[in-house]
DNA sequence: ACCTCGACCTGGGCGC
DNA sequence: TGCGCCCAGGTCGAGG
C-alpha cells in the first residue's frame, strides 16, 4: 500500500510497453483469464471474454497511435491504456520487487509486482508468466473482436494515421488542418485525425516547432506543417529512446523506468522560464487540456 | 459536420 | 492526522 504507478500512455510509452512485452508475449498461448473488476470491458460480458482468449495464441504484437493489440488465431485482443492503465508481465523466476530507485532519476519504480486491488484482468501464458493489467483510474479498456486485419482494428476505433508511418506527410498535416477552425493544438490531439500525440509531446513538438498552441489550425501554411511534422516525429522517437516519459512511476511491461521527463522542455513547466530564452512560460487552456508554451519562442 | 464541456475514476498534493 | 479542494498522461457522448 501507499505506493502507486502512474503510467502516461502517449504514443512513445505504449510502443515502450508493446516492445519491452514482445519477447514474454509473442507465441505464447493463453491458458486462463482471470477478470477482476469487469469495468474495465466496458459491458462485454466476462465469460464471453474468458472463453474468447483461452487456448489462444498470442501471435505478435502491434501497435497504432495508442492502441495496443494482439493478433490471435481467429480474433485480436485490444488494448487501450487509459491514463493510468499499466501491462505488465510477471516471471516466475523472478523476485518482486516493489520499490527500486531509478539511477538517473531518483524516481521509485517496480520491477515486478504482485497483483493488488488495481489489477483488473490477468493473462496467464503457456510459459508460467502472467500478464497483469492494472489501472487505477480505469480510463483503460480491453477488447476482443473477431477481426484479423490490422486495418479492420485502425478502422473499427475510427483512428487517424500513425505519425511514425509513411502516411504521415507534411501534405496529410496541411489538407487535415485546413478545414479546422480549433486551436492548433486541439487539432492535434483528434486521435481520429493523428494517432498517438497527447497533452506532453503536442506541447513538445508545438515548442520545437515554434508554433502557439492557440493559433487556428487552419492558418499553418505548408512550411510550416513541415517544420511541425519533423518535430512531431522527433520528439516521439526521442520519447521511444528514452523508454517513455515517467514523472511518477511509469514502468514499461518489463517494469522499466522511463527517462524522457529529463529531456522535456515545456510541458508542465508553466510559470518556469522558457529553456531557449528565458522568458516565463505560459499557461492556458486548449482542447480542455492544460498547455505550457513559450509566447517569444512560438509565434 | 464541427465544437465545447462535463462525466467517467482514483489518488496525490497542498492549504488550513 | 484530517478535510476539502484542485489537479492529473484520455476518451466519449450529450447538446449547441
Amino acid at each position: 500500500m501507499g505506493h502507486t504507478f502512474l503510467l502516461m500512455p502517449e504514443l512513445p510509452e505504449v510502443e515502450t510497453v508493446r516492445r519491452s512485452l514482445a519477447r514474454h508475449v509473442e507465441g505464447r498461448t493463453v491458458t486462463e483469464v482471470e477478470v477482476g473488476d469487469p469495468y474495465v470491458l466496458r459491458g462485454q460480458a466476462v465469460e464471453v471474454f474468458r472463453e474468447g482468449l483461452t487456448g489462444q495464441t498470442l501471435r505478435s504484437t502491434c501497435r497504432h497511435g495508442k492502441l495496443l493489440f494482439f493478433p490471435l488465431e481467429d480474433k485480436t485482443l485490444i488494448v487501450h491504456l487509459g491514463m493510468t492503465g499499466q501491462l505488465t508481465i510477471r516471471l516466475p523466476h523472478r523476485h518482486d520487487t516493489p520499490f527500486a530507485v531509478h539511477k538517473k532519476t531518483g524516481l521509485q519504480r517496480t520491477l515486478q509486482h504482485a497483483p493488488d486491488k488495481h489489477t483488473h484482468i490477468s493473462l496467464y501464458l503457456d510459459n508460467g508468466a502472467a500478464l497483469h493489467y492494472r489501472d487505477i483510474r480505469k480510463f483503460g479498456r480491453f477488447f476482443h473482436l473477431p477481426i484479423v486485419t490490422e486495418d479492420k482494428v485502425i478502422s473499427h476505433f475510427n483512428l487517424g494515421v500513425d505519425p511514425l508511418t509513411e502516411a504521415f506527410t507534411t501534405d496529410y498535416l496541411k489538407r487535415g488542418l485546413a478545414h479546422r477552425k480549433v486551436a492548433l493544438k486541439a487539432a492535434l490531439l483528434d486521435q481520429k485525425f493523428i494517432a498517438g500525440l497527447g497533452n506532453i509531446y503536442v506541447d513538445e513538438a508545438l515548442f520545437q516547432a515554434g508554433l502557439r498552441p492557440g493559433r487556428g489550425a487552419y492558418r499553418l501554411t505548408l512550411p510550416k506543417c513541415e517544420l511541425l511534422r519533423e518535430a512531431i516525429v522527433q520528439v516521439l522517437e526521442k520519447g521511444i529512446e528514452a523508454g517513455g516519459t515517467t514523472l511518477r512511476d511509469f514502468v514499461s511491461g518489463e517494469g522499466q523506468a522511463g527517462y524522457n521527463q529529463e529531456g522535456l522542455l515545456v510541458y508542465g513547466r508553466y510559470g518556469k522560464p522558457c529553456p531557449r530564452c528565458g522568458s516565463v512560460l505560459k499557461r492556458g487552456v486548449y482542447g480542455g487540456r492544460t498547455t505550457s508554451w513559450c509566447s517569444r519562442c512560438q509565434q
